[in-house]
DNA sequence: CAACGAGAGTTAAACGATTAAATCCATGTA
DNA sequence: TACATGGATTTAATCGTTTAACTCTCGTTG
């Protein structure tokens, strides 16, 4: 492959002006110029980005931190990341931990957790990346977990409490609140909760959502009707079985993410009711099952594509020396409606 | 960030001793061996891997060239790859055509579409990638329908046309004969086919799996039991219509993907009929939806994430030096069994 | 004891770009 | 005529490695 070299000989220049022409950045005569332009056609002349990188040691690469590529939003934000940065001129490298794969209890053995993290960002830092987007699904990895970084850092999906660093989320709180006042709305005054496991943060902004809307609007939650699962479809199914025992049994159920809903759906399906004629349900992260079930679920869409689209933003604007201001930015979610609720 | 010169200084010896320290392919004492590791710690130093990639003319990283990364199997195959490459020390370099998202129609629009793919195709080269993955989603895009890449480069998914390439694929007739079997070992003798788009391969290929399967069993198949859809929810509902008018409705039907299956469902439903009983159903594919549906759609499964490390497998082979022979490597797809179909 | 070889280490030239500083040369001006 | 001005171009250092070729020092051997 053709070098700087060899089209400075071709066009008789040196390879200085060969740079010049192709920076733009110093005054060239037009004459050079073409003469330059001619061999870099003739010998189908690509700047070697390597050599580029070595000297003004900048790779004009993000590496990309993904905890399980194959995760459900993590293909939508890679995807918004992408689009971004190609209209940058950046590129993507890719770092997979594999971590479901590699971990078999999802939330336990946290340090073992932090190491694989820590080896991922290590990889790319190695490879001389100028910035890092981790795209990280529970909040609790990224706590203070892992070393520090030389590295311009930006956290998506989930939210670090590190101080310093820049995270772009979703709107928890806000969502649940407006999804819950979507059921007040239709008149429904008995609303459980099935909340996801305890300890995720994700799960005790929903709640606090949740809690808002009814509190404004005056409804009281008896202890009963707050339930805790795990985010799994079983648990969505035990929870509702629960439920749907009690003296006061809710007319409507807000699971915390779609496949407690499509438990909740298999449950009230089996006590012989019907939805949304007897019991109102919605979900939460608009899965594709969500529209796979009948009838269709109302749930609450995640952002992921401007997540992504967002974290690459505020990293670039580091990257370009501005001062990157924002801890923690939350971006609206979307509420779609389908065929699972009722006016009671 | 340190660089071998400081090492160097440190430790008292030469920039080469210290390389030759971290190579290990020249004899170097136990002393100062251990005078350079010591002086490596202390700095934290790290290897520039990106001088060496300029010395050696290697870079250590493999170009990803996917369509759409939000595809369905797509991100299981980059998971594949990753997992293999990893575990050789290369790292992923991630181009995101977002194909679906620049073209509308999904079939048409080829030229535009050979663009793209020469963009993609061309960014990788110009990052100096060893070797090249094209994940191609329809084989009909892949064939000679880019430039050339002096790179090595290897096809998934769909497969090549192009004599001198190696793609690896999964095993269409093959999945195609063994679940019609399954139809026939169940007594069905009325087995009809909805058909993907007329001029995909996947489809022609699907199509003489079935063919094969019910000639051998010397089961007639008129001619109005293979009906063409377009791999869409509708035409599978459209075609099950035209399939249960019939004067002989087929008592199985084989939808050639799970969406359209789906829309079996739908339309088997609407005529009052119930599945497995009346009518069996079988897909392909194994999208998530197959398990959505109920009763659970009998389906088969593709080897994605053994697409990604074979393709894998073979790139690295041929960057080593391996003479690669096969031209089109086709792995086997899994039957999954769950609910649709039933003995006649 | 001269010759040789092996082991340990160094020198210096790449790899392919960028860029500050120097040089060259044609103008314009006092 | 002498000199400043400034555009066009070149020189050469630099980025951080790798590695062929060289030097130096011992120890062995005929």
């Amino acid at each position: 492959m053709a070098t700087m070299k060899e089209i400075a000989a071709l066009s008789g220049v040196s390879v200085a002006t060969v740079s010049h022409v192709l920076s733009g950045k110093k005054n060239v005569s037009k004459a050079t110029c073409d003469r330059v332009m001619e061999a870099i056609e003739l010998t189908n002349y690509k700047l070697n980005t390597i050599a580029k990188s070595l000297r003004m040691n900048k790779t004009h690469i993000i590496g990309v931190l993904v905890e399980d590529i194959c995760g459900l939003p993590v293909a939508e934000i890679v995807d918004g990341i992408n689009q971004c940065l190609e209209e940058s001129g950046y590129q993507v490298l890719l770092s997979n931990l594999r971590l479901l794969q590699k971990l078999y209890n999802r939330y336990e053995q946290l340090s073992q957790c932090a190491n694989i993290v820590n080896s991922g960002l290590q990889l790319l830092e190695d490879a001389r990346v100028d910035g890092i987007i981790y795209v990280a699904m529970h909040d609790r990895r990224i706590d203070g977990m892992h070393q520090p970084v030389s590295i311009p850092l930006v956290y998506a999906y989930a939210e670090s409490n590190d101080p310093g660093s820049v995270s772009v989320t979703y709107d928890n709180d806000n969502s649940a609140y407006e999804i819950t006042r979507l059921l007040i709305a239709q008149g429904h005054r008995h609303i459980a909760l099935i909340a996801g496991h305890a300890n995720s943060s994700a799960a005790s902004r929903r709640l606090y959502g949740y809690r808002q809307a009814m509190d404004e609007a005056g409804l009281n939650v008896p202890q009963e009707y707050i339930r805790w699962g795990d985010w799994e479809y079983h648990s969505g199914e035990e929870q509702t079985d629960a439920l749907l025992s009690l003296t006061i049994p809710p007319t409507a159920i807000f699971a915390m993410n779609d496949p407690m809903a499509a438990g909740c759906y298999a449950a009230i399906k089996r006590h012989g009711l019907t939805i949304p004629q007897d019991v109102s349900v919605v979900g939460f992260d608009n899965q594709e099952i969500a529209s796979c079930l009948f009838p269709g679920l109302t749930t609450v869409a995640l952002p992921n594509k401007e997540i992504g689209l967002t974290a690459a933003q505020q990293l670039l604007q580091r990257l370009q020396g501005q001062a990157v201001t924002a801890a923690n930015i939350t971006l609206p979610c979307r509420i779609i409606e389908r065929e699972s609720t009722r006016k009671q």
